[in-house]
DNA sequence: GAAAATCCGGAACACGTTTTCCTGACTGAA
DNA sequence: TTCAGTCAGGAAAACGTGTTCCGGATTTTC
């Protein structure tokens, strides 16, 4: 239509300055057919000296793929979605993929129209993620989908999700570990799924070193404070605090510091998430869990990619998490 | 190649069904060419019947344009470019266009890699951004660029950046209007473009309300707290003191009440960015100024879409940011 | 009733690549 | 010399859509 200025060179530019057909440039460009090595050179050369570059939407129609995945999104604010579009963009990239983003903002509607969007773009695949652990709905298109750190609820669709029991567990072994036998549990709101699996695990890894009852409240350091009130006024005896998420376990940590306890002296904290904001500017910085949610960008693309070749994998993927070690446990 | 299943179902299928001709089809669908309103409307049915959604790459390579735009970010992460991300995303998806995401992590032989891969998707425009806000390299593609938050070296190019002297302007004329006169500035290091410009508003707004010169060191809490030691060690009478970042503005409020300081009684504090997990979880929460970045990645959008619809805007386009005022300089 | 204007829909091609099939030339063996 | 076999490369179709042009049918006008 508007064409502005001298358009790409196409393969036939190519083909005419090397003097063969299209068909035999493409031969010689994609390493296919037979074809002497030197006309094969002569149109490479000719494609650099055009600055050729295939017009993938081209290869894309012949081919029947597009070369591109969707991702859809459900969380705008992207602590949790984030780390995972950058390691599936990076497991992506590497096989020539492209990743197209779909932030939908919770939006039902939003969501309908994105997927529209990608099936008309005949997407090859799409990766489903959110900001909860929460199961959410499947979606329905005729593509291959990975849902990733929220599962579908149908089993049988293909999800990768973070071990939490395990995570959890890790941390509590680790104040075990260290001698520690009166450890409290304080995480989110016990609507979450996440804050009931990981105080689940708490108290089954703890057992008796356990004490009182998970005290549930908000995600946010002033309910870490809070809470911190709450458990040394009742009385009982504490020699370590597990958090449920990094921002409480920060909020623990000021706290105490301003009740004058020692942090890992008189107790000991662990957060969860690794949230660097939070683990390394708290005061002292925390021992936590990593949820490793690139790699599990990365997993999951590595499962759509095999989905889209032909072999999915059906099921539940829980990928391990990592302990990360540091003052709030170990001391200087 | 591989035919999963019943493949979707193309233009002649619904025509097939309507008992048309693929072109008319085409016209029906796309409110063009002259049909009866009642052909249209068979056609229309035929579509819904089938569930039709047409393949936007036979649209791409029939119309010269794919709808796509790339965004290339250096800034793996996302502090900044994610809010940026979201905004260009939003004003693109209004316009049925979907963005692919590039993220180079700092790597020119990635950001090479991205570059090509875009220009073979052929693209309609790339936008480029960044973590810092000092000018960068521009990049040599034959499509429109629009520059966000870092913009290019070169004038010539469009850029879309932040209004950092006004924003820092802003936030010195709220501590002036409450009637300080002490004012001190903490900020980030002085190799950084916005730690300067920000210092050099806050300094030519000040005046004589300034006390001291700007206080230069990390972009960390723990300078904020650290700065805080030096500046009262000093021994200087200040009532106000202007922030580089609000996490400079968390470290400081955090040693000003260590210290028995009120803020905002004895000293206002005001910080910069408004990121909410740091001026909302600080103690107070922190007036700051919001860099209204989901906006100018919107704005950003925009422009890339006039320059694609052939009405480029070439130069520097400043944003203004937004003051937000909460206790840290109001009370309560 | 015939010529002109209008309306409707189809055939053909373009977009850029890959792939299948085919042809002509050359080689070597019988 | 002839035949089979190999090799190098070209012609054409396919992918799915949009668009341009054109012809037939219907209506209008004199």
């Amino acid at each position: 239509m508007a064409s502005r200025g001298p358009s790409l060179p196409r393969i036939t530019d190519v083909a005419a300055l090397a003097g063969v057909s299209t068909s035999t440039a493409s031969k010689a460009l994609n390493d296919t057919g037979q074809l002497r090595e030197e006309t094969r050179e002569r149109v490479r050369r000719a494609a650099e000296q055009l600055g050729f570059t295939p017009d993938s939407r081209g290869r894309a129609l012949s081919s029947g793929r597009s070369y591109t995945v969707g991702l859809i999104t459900t969380d705008s604010s992207g602590r949790f979605s984030i780390p995972i579009m950058l390691g599936a963009e990076d497991a992506l990239s590497a096989g020539e993929m492209a990743l197209v983003l779909c932030d939908t903002r919770d939006d039902p509607l939003r969501e309908q129209h994105y997927l529209r969007s990608l099936v008309s773009r005949r997407v090859d695949g799409i990766i489903v993620t959110g900001r909860r652990t929460e199961p959410r709905e499947p979606i329905d298109v005729p593509i291959p989908v990975v849902y990733a750190f929220s599962p579908s609820t149908d089993p049988a669709d293909t999800s990768v999700i973070v071990d939490d029991h395990g995570g959890a567990s890790s941390a509590v072994q680790h104040l075990l570990s260290l001698g520690r036998r009166r450890i409290a549990h304080i995480t989110g709101p016990a609507s979450h799924r996440s804050a009931l699996s990981r105080a689940a695990a708490t108290v089954e890894s703890a057992g008796d070193a356990l004490v009182g009852e998970p005290m549930h409240g908000e995600w946010s350091e002033r309910w870490g404070r809070h809470a911190v009130d709450v458990l040394l006024r009742s009385g009982t005896e504490v020699d370590a605090i597990s958090c449920g998420s990094d921002q409480i376990a920060r909020g623990v940590c000021d706290r105490l510091r301003e009740l004058g306890r020692s942090v890992p002296d008189d107790l000991a904290v662990t957060g969860y998430d690794n949230w660097s904001v939070m683990a390394l500017a708290s005061r002292p910085p925390l021992t936590t869990v990593d949820l490793e949610l690139e790699e599990l960008g990365r997993h999951t693309a590595q499962l759509l990619l095999e989905a889209i070749a032909g072999s999915p994998h059906r099921g539940l993927v829980e990928l391990p998490t990592r302990l990360v070690t540091r003052e709030s446990t170990l001391g200087t």
